[in-house]
DNA sequence: CTGAAAGCGCTTACAG
DNA sequence: CTGAAAGCGCTTACAG
C-alpha cells in the first residue's frame, strides 16, 4: 500500500487533488469549483478562469467515479462476451461486431467496456462493471446472466440468442442462411457432406442446441430433408471457433468421412478447412467444396474466394448499441430486429467431382 | 427522465434497490448488509444467509460505482486509442494487441475499457473514464494527453511511442525491422522502390516523424545509404492504415513510379497492395515484390505468403498491461521494454526482374 | 454479533 | 454571485 499522509487536507496532501484542494487554493467554496466545471453561467467569468487556472496548476480534474455516482450514469456501454477477452479479440467476427458497436459509441460519445463471462462462482454478487447497460452477446449466453440482469433492472439487449418477448434483441436469419448454402451445395450434386460446426458448449446434452446454432442446424436439416437425407447422413464435427480447430477437424473429417463438401458454420472455421485441404493436397473446389458462414472481410481475400453466407455483422453491432441506448433511456419498447442473410457464391464451391 | 417516487425509501421505491432496502426488508442495519457481501466472518451464517436471500429476492446487488468510489479503485484497465473505436476494431493489429491486453485482464480479473482519443474541445476537463490507469497506444499519440495524464497523476504506460525517462513504456525495434527488410530487398537487387507508409498525422510538418514511424523511416534511410541512395530516390505514399487505402495508393504508386518493390510499413497496407497488383495483372513477386510490417496472423494466409517484419504484438499488449498494473500498484519503477523484430522471408518478395 | 456515524468526491437545490 | 448542507450508495472502524 502507498504511504498516505493522513491529516493533510490541504493541497500539500499526497494523492490526487480534490475539489476541496482547488477551493482552498483559489479561495472559493467547493460549489464554486463545481460550477466552474459544470455551470459556467452560475459564476463570473473571472472567477471561473481563476478556478480553472488553479485546477490546471495543481492538476485537478473532477473524479469521474464520484461524478458518475452523483449523475447515476456512466456513459459507458458494456459488452458482455461469451468468452475470455483474449479469445474474443482473436476472433474477426467479434472485431467486426465491436466495430459496429464502436461506431455508435463514437457517435454518442460513449466508452465501451468489454466484460468477459461473469465468474459464476458467486452468482449472487456479480460484480457488474460500471456501465449503463449491457449488450449480451453470443451463442453460449443466456444461462443465468439474463435472469440476473433482468432481476437487477439493468438495461440490456440480447444478440445472437433466443429472442425473448420482453427483451430487445438483434438476430440474423440463421435458418435461411443455412438453408440457402445447403441448397446450393445439394444443387451442385453434393451428397457426402461434412458439417464443420461450432461447439455448442457443455449443456447441449441437457438443453439441445440454442440460439443461432439451433437455427442453423434446423436450416441444414430442412435442406437435407428436401433430398431425402437426415443429419445421420452427414459427418459432424463441433469445435471452438478458431482457425486451428477448423484446420484440425477438417483433417479428421476428411480421413473419416471423405466428404465432397464441407459446410463450415463460421468463416473462421472455413479458413482453417481451406488451409487443411491445401496442406493435404486436395483441390478446392475441384475435389472438395468448402462454404463458410458470416462473410468476414477476410473471406473475400482468401484464395479461392470463399463461398459463404453473408450477415451484416457491423450492422448487428450498431443496431444492438442503438437498442441499448433506447433501453437505457427507458423508452420502454422491446424491439426485435431480424437481419437478413444472403448467399455469396464465390470460388470455393463447385460441382461434385465426377466418379 | 424516469418518474421517481420521492419519499419512498422502503422497498416499494422505484429504481434499483439499495442496501437500505435490503436492510429494511431483512430487519438489519445497512452495515450488516454490507458485511453479508464483503465480510462473511463478521456476522453469523444464519444472518448472512437471510440477508443474501432477501437481496436475491428483491434484486439487490451492491452498486458498483459506489463501491469503486469507496475503494478508490475500479478494477478496470483503460486503453487510450489513437483513433475512433470503429477504426480500431477494423484493424487486425489492434485486435492482436488487445488480445494481449485481454490475456492479462482475464488473468487478473480486470475489465477492459476502450477509450477513443480525448475530445480536445476542452483539454482542461477531460472526462476520464473510470479506470485505474491507461495504456496509451499509438503512433499518433503524445500530443497533450501524456502531459495531462502525468499532471493528474493517473498511472499510464506508453506503447509505440517515443519512450520518456520516467514513464513505463513498451516498444519494438522498428529501426532494426525496417533496416532488415530494406537490406533484404536491396540484396535482391531492387533499386526502384516505393514505400507505402503510414499517415503521420497533421503535425508531421511541424514536428517531423515521431515514434515507430520515425524509427522505421530511419531504418529505411540507413539501408538506402548503404547502397548510395537517399529517400529522394524512392517513391513515398503516406496513407491511413486500411486495406482500401493500401490498395488505392498502390495503384497510384505503380502508375507514377513503376517500382520493382513495394515496402509497406504495415501488413494491412501490404494486403491492399497485393490485391491491387493482382487486379492490375502484375505478378507478385515475379514483377513486383511486396513486403509488410507486423506479421499479422493473416499475413501467413495470404497467397503469396507475405514477406514481412514480425513483431510480437500480443506480447506487447501483455507487457503493457503488466507494466500498467505495476504502475497502479505504485511499484515505482519505470521499466522500458524493447521487443525484438525479425524478418520473415516468405513468398511475396523475390529477385528484381531481369531487364 | 450489531448499529450509528463518518467519509469516498462530487453536484445541486437552497437560502443568503 | 457565493456558501453551508444534503445526498448519490457504499464501506468500515468504532463503540456497544
Amino acid at each position: 500500500m502507498a504511504a498516505k499522509t493522513t491529516g493533510g487536507r490541504g493541497r500539500a496532501s499526497r494523492g490526487k487533488p480534490t475539489s476541496s484542494d482547488v477551493a482552498a487554493a483559489a479561495g472559493v467554496s467547493r460549489s464554486a469549483v463545481s460550477f466552474a466545471f459544470n455551470r459556467p453561467d452560475y459564476i463570473s467569468e473571472a472567477t471561473r478562469d481563476r478556478i480553472l487556472a488553479v485546477a490546471q496548476e495543481i492538476g485537478y480534474v473532477p473524479n469521474t467515479l464520484a461524478r458518475m455516482l452523483k449523475a447515476g450514469q456512466t456513459n459507458a456501454l458494456g459488452v458482455l462476451l461469451p468468452q475470455s477477452l483474449a479469445k474474443i479479440m482473436e476472433n474477426p467476427y467479434y472485431a467486426r461486431f465491436l466495430m459496429g458497436v464502436g461506431q455508435v459509441c463514437d457517435h454518442e460519445g460513449l466508452t465501451m467496456v468489454l466484460t468477459p463471462p461473469l465468474r459464476d462462482s458467486m452468482l449472487k454478487a456479480i460484480p457488474y462493471a460500471a456501465v449503463d447497460g449491457f449488450i449480451v452477446c453470443g451463442l453460449e449466453t443466456d444461462r443465468g446472466e439474463v435472469a440476473e440482469l433482468a432481476r437487477h433492472r439493468i438495461p440490456f439487449v440480447l444478440v445472437d440468442s433466443d429472442p425473448q418477448e420482453d427483451v430487445p434483441s438483434v438476430d440474423v436469419d440463421d435458418h435461411g442462411g443455412a438453408l440457402a448454402v445447403m441448397r446450393h451445395l445439394l444443387g451442385l450434386g453434393h451428397r457426402r457432406l461434412a458439417v464443420l460446426s461450432i461447439d455448442p458448449g457443455p449443456d447441449k446434452a441437457v438443453r439441445g442446441y440454442r440460439g443461432p446454432l439451433a437455427r442453423r442446424m434446423a436450416g441444414i436439416v430442412e435442406a437435407l430433408a428436401e433430398v431425402g437425407l437426415t443429419l445421420d447422413d452427414v459427418a459432424l464435427a463441433e469445435v471452438p471457433v478458431t482457425r486451428t480447430d477448423g484446420y484440425r477437424a477438417t483433417k479428421t473429417l476428411i480421413r473419416q468421412a471423405s466428404p465432397t463438401a464441407i459446410v463450415a458454420l463460421s468463416d473462421v472455421l472455413a479458413f482453417g478447412a481451406v488451409d487443411a485441404l491445401h496442406d493435404l493436397g486436395i483441390a478446392v473446389p475441384g475435389q472438395v467444396s468448402v462454404t463458410g458462414f458470416d462473410d468476414l472481410v477476410e473471406a473475400a481475400w482468401l484464395r479461392p474466394r470463399l463461398t459463404t453466407v453473408r450477415q451484416a455483422i457491423a450492422t448487428k453491432g450498431r443496431t444492438a448499441a442503438d437498442f441499448l441506448i433506447s433501453a437505457i433511456r427507458e423508452e420502454d419498447q422491446h424491439p426485435h430486429q431480424l437481419l437478413g442473410t444472403s448467399l455469396m457464391i464465390r470460388e470455393s464451391s463447385g460441382p461434385v467431382p465426377a466418379g
